[in-house]
DNA sequence: CTTAGCACTCTCTGATCGAGAGTGCTAATT
DNA sequence: AATTAGCACTCTCGATCAGAGAGTGCTAAG
């Protein structure tokens, strides 16, 4: 039932194109009539009607009810999108304000990420999702123990593309600071860029500390490489819950469920991985018939960073009317800006 | 009009906790009748309804109108809350199925805090909150510069309580790790343990490298001096996606909006840093006056920690009508498990 | 002090009705 | 053949209303 650009005429593609514009700002039915006299149509509304009613059987719009105005059927929004949707760049005075808060006082991810998701939310007005970019190849490169207490020593670990792991470890007896050093610099040596699969493969040393640290090295690897995506950064969620789509109070079927089960977020992020190479952008509509939460809703994905060595996802969830021009280019940006700064800082 | 446990006469006491209790279940107003059914009273339903009389004069219940059941008022809740309120301590069960988790291969931090948000969650069927523990006196622990690519190098600083900030420097030229090593063991023995001020006397180096890393270590100090709490953990929102008192549509006053409005919830957590020593438990029932956002929730915080070395908030977010026994004790259960966590790792 | 009984008040539900919105169709027009 | 004016038709929405039911407050008796 897929429609292409062909099908239509160029008058049904503008009154589509309309009908998804008015309904995105009012949330209602689109009548006849206000599209004549609200966009100044030179054609009386018994022709757009005519329009419509073809429209109607071509599955893009439909009546919520007879006598009602129409609206945009899932297949008519994912018509748009892939053929009529233009993107609105933001303002060029927007878009200084916006680069200049990423870049001035050059901090780093754990600035940006909030702030990519503060802005994503505050240029589509729906929620913005981030997820702090991660590696595929997971590869050492270096480590740091810091001795802190009795036989406690804090073991944080730098792998390729800047992640850092840290964590406690209980030595059997008090090291001083120096052999930790030494012991360190040691692994910084042997096992510089190594994946975990090449230090598995090395020959296991004799050397019970040695043994053990090498352990929680792989121990973390381990756990950084089953991660689909870093952690999750999540903004604007006041500026959808009083909408519609999002209120409705159906106890289970609230698309902001979604949110917090981590298992079908990384499913949705999983597609998006699969089919898109960094710069493209995908727009998922109403589910797709596999989130059943996402019924009224629209998601718009994108990946940013660098392919296959270090990215994340990024994108925004809303009501599946919305203006998708704005989100899209919004989306775009930030991505871009984020890619950018991911290359300039990039740790290999 | 403060009451205290005096006022009331012990029959009274039982029937105001019924009414919470009932309200809490149905968020419905309680009808004397129900009352006597529902709980075996062995007295009337117009006994019931001369105490409510007495009770609802003395502000602790209300009528949403003529011949409604009653309703506790804030005033009310505040009363229970201080007064009748009895814990209930999780099963023990549960309890060693949560520190399991907790305890099970000792992770670090970054698996604990969303754990206990997740934890705090389920227990308390609200919205969790779960700040990442923050030293409130800022001391330098450990530095690591780390070659990464051209002269751009990664800096790790540690502090002492075990936060970790890193940073990208861009240098004027290129440095060999060895180099690179040599001056942050530098940084080591001169800085260990300073405070912010006390680095800040130090006489000024000559090297115009050390000038940068010094500022570039400052720089960090100081962000995270800035810092009220922590990152934030959040879970539980749908829990409570559904009740009356958070879908309530009117746009500008949902008690969500808090949640990702920085400076209130700062404002919130700095009352209670302010009032309670840890291990007190602090219950805002209906903003307090402060927050108008508030206005049919509780807020129930806590901190967690070690204090004046390295504590966090955790709380939950639930309608005022909320299982303040059950909620309670999760927030002291989960709290003391922290604080234990924080205590066996604690580097300093 | 407690309780049975009863009148009273207020909400809630469902039904009814008219107004209004918006369409689909037909016949006339370009 | 495409467009349009005109009109009948359908459906929603809001207001109004009545009856049922819930729950109380009061009174008088135990």
């Amino acid at each position: 039932m897929k429609r292409n650009m062909t099908d239509l005429t160029s008058r049904q593609k503008i009154i589509l194109s309309l009908i998804v514009h008015e309904h995105t700002r009012t949330a209602q039915p689109v009548a006849s009539k206000t599209l004549i006299e609200d966009y100044g149509l030179q054609i009386s509304s018994a022709t757009v009607r005519n329009e419509m009613n073809t429209l109607t059987e071509l599955g893009l719009i439909r009546q919520p009810h007879t006598s009602a105005g129409r609206v945009p059927t899932e297949e008519g929004y994912r018509f748009f999108v892939s053929n009529l949707v233009q993107q609105t760049a933001l303002p060029i005075a927007t878009r200084n304000t916006i680069t200049h808060q990423f870049y001035q006082s050059r901090r780093g991810l754990d600035h940006w990420l909030p702030l990519a998701a503060s802005v994503l939310a505050n240029q589509s007005q729906a929620v913005s999702l981030v997820t702090a970019p991660h590696s595929e190849k997971i590869a050492f490169k270096h480590i740091e123990l810091i001795s802190t207490r009795g036989s406690q020593v804090l073991m944080v670990l730098v792998l390729v593309g800047g992640e850092i792991r840290q964590q406690i470890l209980a030595l059997d007896e008090v090291y001083s600071q120096e052999s930790l050093s030494r012991m360190a610099n040691q692994f910084n040596q042997d096992l510089e860029n190594k994946s975990v699969r090449q230090i598995e493969a090395l020959e296991a040393s004799a050397d019970p500390l040695t043994q053990q640290i090498q352990a929680a090295i792989l121990d973390q690897m381990h756990l950084t490489e089953e991660l689909v995506t870093g952690e999750l950064f999540l903004d604007g969620l006041s500026n959808v819950l009083s909408t519609p789509e999002f209120a409705s109070t159906n106890q289970d079927h609230s698309p902001l469920r979604l949110l917090e089960e981590r298992p079908m977020l990384n499913d949705l992020f999983s597609r998006t991985v699969l089919t898109e190479d960094i710069g493209g952008v995908q727009v998922l509509i109403g589910g797709e018939g596999t989130w059943q939460d996402l019924r009224d809703c629209a998601v718009i994905l994108t990946r940013y960073g660098i392919q296959d060595q270090l990215s994340g996802m990024l994108g925004i969830l809303g009501p599946m009317r919305m203006s998708y021009g704005n989100a899209i280019s919004a989306v775009h940006f930030v991505a871009d800006l984020l890619s950018d700064l991911i290359t300039d800082t990039l740790i290999d």
